[in-house]
DNA sequence: TATTGTTATACTCTATAACTATA
DNA sequence: TATAGTTATAGAGTATAACAATA
């Protein structure tokens, strides 16, 4: 009975929520490190995923899905047009919408990003023999599914970068005004 | 082969690796929300589970451990401090350095950590039996260790909050569309 | 009057770089 | 001279709120 379950000084092994937060933060990371190649970042490989899935939806509604506010969702979009990945098209029902759609240009990279996302997967979990692979995949269906998780984006990114304008490359210690 | 191919209107099953991103992220905000109660952020859980577990380290070995400039690490063990949670001690041989301890009331508050942590495990792995739930954390480990993530501390600490000062002021918008 | 898209402003957070005290 | 800790400043990124067009 003297041998408290929690002893401060060894901490207990740590459980599978911790170990998501842990592994999910490394795969974002490594997600995120791998697309750079492809100028995108996360957030806007959830949109170009997003528009070829639902094509034409509202810029309102893609935010809310994206969990961003408009205000910051139009410069985001901006971005990504400019480089003629996805184009506005006025909805001749009601003029205040702008339809969202993928170009020919952004189908293409996004196909690209498929090719990245297959190796990512690879890279992730490697550890495992192709049926615990499988197995894993399963579990986490099924946990994602049960905490109401929609298929497709993922809550962070709310607050992941939505430009890719030069930062992604290194720090680039720019050591001005010395 | 043609069955293989990539139809763009409708994308594959989301792989492990975005399941992970996905149920990392939502894991991470839940116990972000769960531990307002104790008025502390991940990173301040972080940072008191680390003293616990390895005591007298040097401010800046613990910024290192949790991958934040020395410079944000000063103000984050400030406010931990003036709430008595930690201690700073002069170390006798080196008086640069600033040993941190836990404080009694610190190691309170890190049992009662424990507690939430231990609920909020049972909160993401309801969909799972006990069998199964083991079976998730062993794939996990071994995902974990080989990808070289040291246990105990995660690579998002870099980007959460660091202050738990009066943020209560939007408690839970709970946008997502379930 | 309500809603979509947009712009502007103010605020938060962060890293970089100086500064001090010890070594 | 180099390093631990600290402070100051400037920049990036964000949300809130105002605005114009359309319903």
């Amino acid at each position: 009975m003297d041998t408290d379950a929690v002893d401060a000084s060894r901490p207990p092994q740590a459980g599978a929520a911790f170990l998501l937060a842990q592994l999910g933060a490394h795969a974002a990371e490594l997600f995120a490190q791998r697309i750079v190649r492809l100028d995108l970042t996360p957030a806007q490989a959830g949109l170009l995923r997003l528009l070829a899935q639902t094509p034409g939806r509202s810029q309102r509604e893609l935010a809310d899905v994206l969990g961003m506010p408009p205000s910051r969702f139009v410069p985001f979009a901006d971005d990504l047009e400019r480089r003629g990945l996805l184009e506005r098209r006025k909805n001749p029902g009601d003029r205040r919408l702008h339809a969202l759609f993928l170009t020919e240009d952004g189908a293409e990279l996004l196909s690209r990003l498929r090719v990245e996302a297959a190796a990512h997967e690879k890279q992730m979990c490697a550890a495992l023999a192709p049926s615990e692979h499988q197995e894993l995949t399963g579990l986490l269906r099924r946990l994602a599914q049960q905490q109401g998780l929609s298929p497709g984006i993922h809550p962070g990114y709310r607050s992941m970068r939505t430009s890719s304008t030069s930062t992604a490359g290194r720090p680039a210690p720019d050591q001005s005004t010395a």
